[in-house]
DNA sequence: TAAATTCACTTGCAAAAAGCAAGTGGTTAA
DNA sequence: TTAACCACTTGCTTTTTGCAAGTGAATTTA
């Protein structure tokens, strides 16, 4: 686990020295999903980001203790990139972005079905899905 | 409201386009705790942020709707920065933030403090915090 | 089994953004 | 009326981002 120079002791400032920037929190979504777990899955996002962008991102998230890099089951040339549970517990801030977004984007179908489903019971959807998640690892 | 150029149709990356950055939402922490708002205040915040950054940051946030600038009720000379609306809401956001950095940081015996109290009842804290916020608006 | 393809990156370079220090032009206090 | 304060701006260097092409190991295809 790299460590990162802190710009202060705030534990806001401290995050955002790790994930503060425009990708991070992205591969984050990506892998909350849990269907995308490769390097190219990421490459095929919407964002569009850079290769030597998202290797970069890897590492820093990888060396951070947000996720880790496993076998992949199908294959040895594939890599397996998953949550750590540190980086599970990040699910509260992602959860709170879509709310906040929410209120100020134009949503597609797809994400108006996933929020309505978060604002039925926000507690329990997040404990569902940190659950979920948590499983996933142990299965590897 | 300036528009800014989106990545997806996602509300995460259209948030993170936003504020996705290592300072926007230290400007927007920094005037939730409503003690900050002048350009020189922020200036003085632990973190040291660059003039030229901070003043590029604060036109983002304002063409955004996130911040709005006033006029300061003291002097002329002195401009007063306050959350809008879209910057009050941004509160759960950033309480999520500080409860995840709670987990992996040492925290200052402030920073102790202030999370005791937003655990104590979270939605209590933000609803009373929010509204405390509305009513500074109100005032100006 | 050799060749083509897939996969996870790396490298090189141009463009954009961040960071630093000094400067500017109104406003206010002495 | 002069000095200090305030909110920026400017110029310059360093760092980061973004794009395109390349590399080498693993795997599929002919």
């Amino acid at each position: 686990m790299k460590e990162i120079k802190k710009r202060s002791v705030c534990p806001v400032s401290s995050s955002l020295d790790i994930w503060g920037d425009k990708w991070s929190l992205l591969i984050v979504r990506d892998l909350m999903y849990a269907k995308q777990c490769t390097y190219g899955d990421f490459l095929k996002s919407d964002e569009k980001i850079a290769t030597n962008i998202l290797a970069a991102r890897l590492l820093t998230l990888e060396s951070s203790g947000i996720i880790s890099k496993n076998e992949h089951p199908e294959s040895k040339a594939k890599v397996l990139y998953q949550l750590t549970e540190k980086g599970i517990n990040l699910l509260p801030v992602l959860i709170e972005i879509y709310l906040w977004g929410e209120k100020y984007f134009t949503l597609s179908d797809y994400h108006i079905e996933f929020l309505k489903k978060v604002k039925e019971d926000k507690q329990q959807f997040i404990n569902n899905l940190t659950q979920k998640l948590r499983k996933e690892i142990l299965n590897t």
